[in-house]
DNA sequence: ATGAAAGCGCTAACAT
DNA sequence: ATGTTAGCGCTTTCAT
């Protein structure tokens, strides 16, 4: 392994002079500086990170907390968030919950307090208060994407107002029969699906509808799931639902995969949304409310880097506020053909 | 932030009982085991792995590297791989490459060489010379999983014979007039395409059948690049497959949408396999050759914490052959309706 | 079984 | 602008 002393050598210097010509930290001379440059790459030699880590207390890497990296969604969030933090010269290191809750516990107890992160970036991360405290105590800055913890910054994702205009949109076509297919509620702490229920009977209830439990069914976010909740719902002629809200797209289109093969058409005999705008949404020809993950992690990167840096970035604009959501209408959506 | 002195302090032992006590390396007694441990965990201390790798030389964190963390198959790898990591106590750094070229650069000459990680797992990479060069320069282990790279060891995925198993399952069946949607050439040294395709060709001749250009159709393994392939396959008449091998799930099951779009019926009009068995596949009824990227990323970690605790791991079962597969018969492939 | 002391490979004060 | 020196927080000899 060649180390600092080498390169000093080599090119004639101290190893202080090394560190500060290739850190850009400190002044060296312009020719010194070209010189060290060169004779370190010659030698192949890249500062070791433990080395330097325990020297500065910083570890130019961050990590990165999410629910599970196979869905879509935070994959996304994930590449993005790579990439902007490559261009900062930062690792990025994985902390995956998908994996069972031998594996989660470990990772709050353990992991996260081995201080080889700067800083952690936790996307739709709803804790107990014992891993609340837990992330708490790790003692870096935390940003939080989508899922509000108490005392933690977060990119706020408006998820009453995602659900209430996607299901206005369909209320503002004449549908009256808005069935959703919300999530299940399944774990603990995990209120995203409250949240998307209540904006789907707050629209209702502006546009004059009543929530009829018979609309309701719910699903594990996954095609699959919203193939099963949407046939509850089409083949059962007597509660039949003229428009569907899936709160996440692979629901959706879990729901026109059923209705095509009920012999239904979308949208003239039903129409679609669903959440996110996922990557197949155009294909499926979705109505959906985008979401943009790759710029959310983006984002918290950004904002976290400047926390680093000693800037609060607390105030920026995109911390307290909302992130940024559209409606995108497609061709799963139309008036209902019963629309008088 | 509490260090080894505050619990040696605590414990009334000195730093290095504290860190035998707790790494498990030396001997201490079992009371003061016990203490030390106890104190620690009031403290909420855990060692820094920083200071601790600079001292050891070796970090418990290992590096993978993926080409695209959103495609279903590489996340499906990556979770295992870190839920195995985590149960060993080991950090998971993760680059991935699907972030355009900018970002591959410094992945290559500089993230990698930082000595953040003990060991390297490579899924699915290709790498040119340079690249090569650059990995070997490391000086870690690195498991390959699917890219055979000279001069590292591999986990080897026979992309020929799952191909030729999946297009001889159509062939056996007694289709004659069998569709390829195959990988675009697309990027240099990424040799699967090729390989799938060889294995279509191997099979069709040893049926007996002649490759036709006109059944030859390339993709960019998304859903909808296997819908557009099988669209351009079906809608001409006069090149008509009856069967349609997708080297890709994804591909494949934008295939049978195709299809049903067209109002052909799976599999009595048109009978389609894939390759993976992704998470929607039975959801598909899809005929496919299964692999199991789970078990492989498992099993490469597996490897690779075995060399790195000194065994060799070289002449493990699984590290020079290949990963299993098999072919799974679902509701998309039956025999030509116009089979004699 | 335990403590004292010497590093691991860097960076950052402090001199010059 | 550059070199010298003192750590960063651990682990690991080497004594005892």
């Amino acid at each position: 392994m060649v180390g600092i002393e080498d390169v000093a050598r080599a090119a004639g210097v101290s190893a202080a002079t090394v560190s500060r010509a290739l850190t850009g930290r400190g002044s060296v001379a312009g020719l010194t500086q070209k010189r060290v440059v060169s004779v370190a790459a010659d030698l192949g030699y890249v500062a070791s990170a433990t080395a330097a880590g325990l020297a500065t207390g910083r570890s130019r890497a961050i990590g990165i907390i999410v629910p599970m990296v196979r869905r879509w969604f935070y994959a996304s969030v994930l590449e993005e968030a790579q990439n902007e933090l490559i261009r900062a010269g930062f690792d990025l290191t994985l902390y995956n919950l998908g994996g069972g809750a031998d594996t989660r516990g470990s990772v709050f107890t353990q992991l996260l307090h081995r201080g080889r992160t700067d800083g952690l970036i936790a996307i739709s991360l709803e804790v107990g208060a014992e891993e609340a405290r837990s992330l708490l105590a790790v003692g870096k800055p935390v940003v939080c994407v989508g899922g509000p913890i108490a005392g933690l910054h977060t990119l706020s994702v408006d998820d009453v107002e995602m659900s209430r205009l996607a299901t206005d949109h369909l209320a503002s076509l004449g549908h009256r029969r808005i069935a959703l297919i919300g999530g299940a509620p399944g774990q603990k702490d995990f209120h995203l699906p409250v949240k998307r229920q209540v904006g789907y009977e707050l629209a209702l209830q502006q546009n004059g509808l009543q929530v009829d439990a018979a609309l309701l069914e719910t699903g594990s976010f996954s095609i699959e799931s919203g193939y099963q909740a949407a046939m509850h719902l089409l083949t059962d002629d007597s509660r039949r639902p003229t428009a569907i809200f899936a709160v996440s797209d692979e629901m959706a289109m879990g729901a026109i995969l059923a209705a095509r093969h009920l012999g239904l058409r979308v949208p003239e005999d039903i129409s679609v949304v669903g959440i996110d705008d996922h990557e197949h949404a155009q294909f499926f020809g979705l109505t959906t409310i985008a979401q943009y993950p790759g710029a959310q992690g983006a984002q918290a990167v950004k904002i976290l880097l400047k926390q680093l840096d000693g800037g609060a970035g607390i105030d920026d604009p995109g911390d307290h506020t909302s992130q940024p959501f559209d409606l995108i209408v497609r061709s799963s959506t139309a008036a209902p053909s019963d629309a008088r």
